[in-house]
DNA sequence: ATGTCAATTCGTCAGGTGACGAAATAAAGG
DNA sequence: CCTTTATTTCGTCACCTGACGAATTGACAT
């Protein structure tokens, strides 16, 4: 009942980029590169967006092999989290950015972490993180610079 | 239902100095320079805050002689307010700060909106943002910065 | 143990945010 | 009309924040 926790969450649901991977992650847990694939920015911009929403317990990390999957979490210490988690089910469900997450949720789902991270950590079409030279040619994935 | 009101109420309530604002008025309707005096900051920073909570729909203003009361609002066209009013409602209401907040609160409640623009938009003891010569010697009211 | 590779941390930079004091605005009253 | 004065707006500054790329970490496989 104290300000700080109530700061942590209202701040880390108050950045649109933190309220985009909630919304992905209540379809259930995502590998982290299955994340930036979906919101297509920077491993370490959303490596930093993951830690703050851990931080303030809306989210928790489960390690599975090479791979770091999150998904709501809401239970923990804050109990801000759980309510704001609650709320965002209801909100935000005709924004059309939310909605174009989804279907790149989904698309990143069925491709599943070890051909996104194969991949660049990119949904086909998207920008990579890692150029790898990739045997085959990828026509229009890899945009150096 | 789209991100932008969203972001807006969200912001405008993770600021701890917005949410003493709107804790305060959960008590009922205020003068700026009431707000002021509890708040004890300056009041082009305060006027901020009025402003931006009320471009969130949190907080109305009714004009009253010389006086601008801020008010709790939330019925407004962005449905976020309403609920995250209503979560503050039962929110922090323990914490420390709040709760000394409040006490200030009854205090310029009980001096109303005229004695504390005379003496400063300040509750006895604090600083004064008008440093006014004031008739009488003051003790400890004024300090020069 | 050693290389690989997903994920995190570090260093940096542009832009946003909250604070202040000074100046401008607008309503009340002489 | 002109002053007074409660409130807002403007200009400035330090600090926080979110983005990036590079370097590092740490688990897995060989």
């Amino acid at each position: 009942m104290s300000l700080r926790p109530y700061e942590d969450v209202m701040k880390a649901v108050a950045d649109p980029t933190r309220v985009r991977i909630l919304k992905i992650l209540e379809g259930g847990e995502l590998c982290v590169c299955q994340i930036i694939a979906v919101i297509a920015l920077g491993q370490s911009t959303i490596s930093k967006h993951l830690f703050l929403l851990r931080s303030a317990g809306l989210i928790k990390d489960r390690r599975d092999k090479k791979w770091v999957h999150y998904s709501l979490d809401g239970k923990g210490g804050n109990p801000y989290a759980g309510t704001m988690l609650r709320n965002l089910r209801k909100w935000l469900n005709d924004d059309p950015l939310v909605r174009k997450d989804r279907e790149r949720t989904t698309l990143a789902r069925n491709l599943g972490p070890v051909a996104i991270c194969e991949g660049g950590m990119a949904l086909p079409g998207g920008k990579t993180v890692r150029c790898r030279p990739a045997s085959g040619g990828e026509a229009s994935a890899a945009r150096p610079g």
